[in-house]
DNA sequence: TATTTTTTTGCTATTTTGTGCCAATTTTAA
DNA sequence: TTAAAATTGGCACAAAATAGCAAAAAAATA
């Protein structure tokens, strides 16, 4: 099992890597008042014991003329396993789809899709998503405005 | 203004530094076919221009304790523009709201909070979510399983 | 098409960072 | 208090980042 507790030098490396994965290894080791040797094996057993799962770049969706992002609730008939478990593999292929989830409430999977347009998103929506196998109802919630982006995931103790 | 058009080589160094930001420049150099000078001398420039917007470690939600993710969807009172923006000012600085938009459809506006346990929740639910201003409904959708995290943006040309 | 200008590239030299090793220190447990 | 285990800091070496500069490529101009 991953969890070998974390301390309080842990969990400041994670805030801070949460923050700037390009931090380097001494700057990180300055602000957690270590030395660098001892610094550099905290990430290294993070990341191998999984609590930490990647570095990823964020990008700035316009500038790479992805200009729509719509919260997609999708509702699929219920009473076939398999078809869930189809719907779901087929959701994980699309590079439209950048965040999935199963969901309890209204509709059964909450997705996040980004397109270039409204265009692109009609052709997606009619295209494919309508499609999968399942699906019976479809709810498109456009978002207007980001409020807030990339939110750091608020460690406690 | 940022967006200067991105060539081929540009979007590739997107796409990996997004999966992962942790290549060194002379991976990064190598998997594009440049050398490493000119190769950085791009990704600085991404940087500068705003399309990369930072570098993030992603953790695992679990082993930092964090075993709730919730989507609400929250209406509030409109005629007030103040009120919105009030509302919109509060919720970025909640640390348990790790992303939210201003959306169109039944909501208004769609966070995602990440708490430890559903106690957390009711706790965070009744004691700050309802109190913020101008709120009239909020539903909540629990996350039961995540179909798909991190999906990298599609890079289109 | 030839020529000039601009942009981008690749190489080299220097600085900075990452990484493994080991003794010293601290922490934990008995 | 003592013994065992875990963690730390410093050192040395390897690797990477970075700046400068001349050559090559691309774009623009005539």
């Amino acid at each position: 099992m991953p969890n070998s507790k974390l301390d309080a030098t842990d969990r400041r490396l994670l805030a801070l890597l949460q923050g700037d994965a390009r931090l380097t290894n001494v700057e990180l080791a300055e602000k957690v008042n270590l030395s660098p040797s001892p610094c550099l094996r905290r990430v290294r057993r993070l990341e191998a014991s999984g609590i930490i799962r990647g570095y990823h770049a964020e990008l700035d969706r316009r500038s790479v003329g992805l200009e729509l992002t719509v919260f997609v609730g999708i509702k699929v008939e219920r009473h076939h396993e398999e078809q869930a478990n189809a719907f779901r593999e087929a959701v994980v292929k699309l590079p439209e789809v950048v965040t999935a989830h199963l969901v309890s409430g209204e509709s059964d999977f909450l997705l996040q899709v980004v397109v270039p347009s409204l265009v692109a998103y009609d052709a997606f929506l009619t295209g494919t998503l309508l499609r999968l196998p399942g699906v019976s109802d479809i709810r498109s919630n456009f978002a207007i405005q980001p409020v807030k982006e990339y939110g750091i995931l608020p460690l406690t103790d």
